[in-house]
DNA sequence: CAGTGGTCTAGACCACCGA
DNA sequence: CGGTGGTCTAGACCACTGA
């Protein structure tokens, strides 16, 4: 029966259906910043009564998002924003292995924290108006592991979102970077993007990384978005080839 | 109520729910060839009383396949057995673009095709007996672009999986070559696995692809599985990375 | 038109969690 | 123990397909 929508924005008629619907007002929320990283959301079948439909459509909706990693359901406990610093998502996004597959879990070290202009470049990737004058945070780093150097760490963050972060909050961060982007400034990446060139060692590159000129480089460009495809990072990252490979699965089961 | 299975091998009060094990029985169908693929499977209502179970139950395992590429669902028509040659899969596994960030779909030549015996490394990838005796196929390609060259192309098949596999069927294959190993031998590359690597050209590398010794090229490892993780095939891909990067993409949305 | 999958409901029982 | 999500049922209506 007509079931009146409670004014909620979900219309049965759409041309999309209600689960898709749900998930759409459910990431506008999440955008919004109503339930933020971590936090618990609505039981689902208080979503049901605030959208007006039954608790499969919730529960449908909720699901694409589990799917996609931004929603994380715990049975008896309730339905949650997904947080990066969780040890199970720590390393999500890490591709890098050794010459026996291991894969590389490395600490960082901060070299350098400066306020700068965005390049043509970084205001063309992180979709920023490209006047010259818009402000970014530029982040050196080091990629360590066991003690070694494994790799150098370039980041550029749109100021204007990041405002709160600072130097020490990076350097105290234990876990995965876009945790202290969460806890720090409430962006939540979602997706990333990579390039994989191979590459020649510069004379920078040689001397961070204790390698000769030229010797081959993987260097790795990242993009990395929150919601609504915002892209929120660039990061540039170059390895010793000799030591290290990218690796990816794809297809599942 | 009890429902009475009709001995269909599934489990009400078993370890893994009942939709789980729908698709496992679904994904055992498929490795033992009931279904091959581009075929139809039964309704859901023909599965759900095969199975004994309500066809929800059927739709969730049904579902689980479809989100991994195996299944294909028509509205109107039926759910079917992915293939590789539809055109929305065709390069499914492409990774690779050019310096203007065009994605390179390639077409093949057929440089050599012949049988050989699997070397310790190939064993260790294919999950052969490495006994030093144990049949493959080894394939070398190039891959061309608008006439050129854009990369070497080396194979490695297991001889026994792929006995009906003829020089001529590779070099009819318009499509992906994964469409080819259906069709000649049933066998449905499911997942993929890539290994990375920055080197320097060796001559062999310089002479096929027309580039300075010692450049910098891309060297993708590719082991391809099929049902129950079985590796099927190996391949080797070398770009010239002044023109060609890898790219992937994470996280969805 | 009949048959398929796509969406949705209402409700049941279970497993798990924490007080 | 009550509340959460996890599974499952039985059924309804819809949209799409192809004869």
């Amino acid at each position: 029966m007509p079931q009146k929508q409670h004014s909620t924005g979900l219309d049965v008629s759409g041309p999309d259906p209600l689960y898709k619907q749900v998930e759409q007002r459910i990431l506008q929320c999440l955008a919004e910043g109503e339930w933020k990283p971590g936090e618990q959301l609505p039981t689902e079948n208080q979503l049901a009564e605030r959208f007006g439909v039954a608790v499969f459509t919730i529960r449908a909706g909720i699901g694409e998002l589990v799917a996609s990693n931004i929603l994380v359901r715990k049975q008896g406990k309730g339905t949650f924003v997904a947080r990066h610093s969780r040890l199970r998502q720590r390393y999500q996004f890490s591709h890098i292995h050794d010459k026996n597959g291991r894969q590389i879990l490395p600490g960082r070290e901060l070299l350098s924290f400066v306020k700068d202009v965005a390049t043509p470049e970084e205001s063309a990737r992180l979709a920023l108006p490209s006047d010259g004058k818009t402000p970014v945070f530029r982040l050196s780093m080091i990629s360590i592991d066991e003690e070694k150097t494994v790799a150098t760490l370039d980041i550029t963050l749109p100021a204007r979102l990041f405002s709160k972060l600072t130097a020490s909050a990076i350097r105290n961060a234990q876990e995965n970077l876009y945790a202290a982007y969460q806890d720090e400034c409430g962006i939540n990446v979602i997706r990333i993007e990579e390039h994989i060139h191979a590459a020649l060692a510069t004379p920078a590159d040689a001397k961070a990384l204790k390698i000769r000129n030229n010797s081959p480089v993987l260097r790795v460009e990242r993009t990395a978005y929150t919601y609504r495809n915002a892209p929120v990072e660039f990061r540039t990252r170059i390895f010793d080839a000799t030591k290290y490979h990218y690796r990816t699965i794809e297809g599942s089961i």
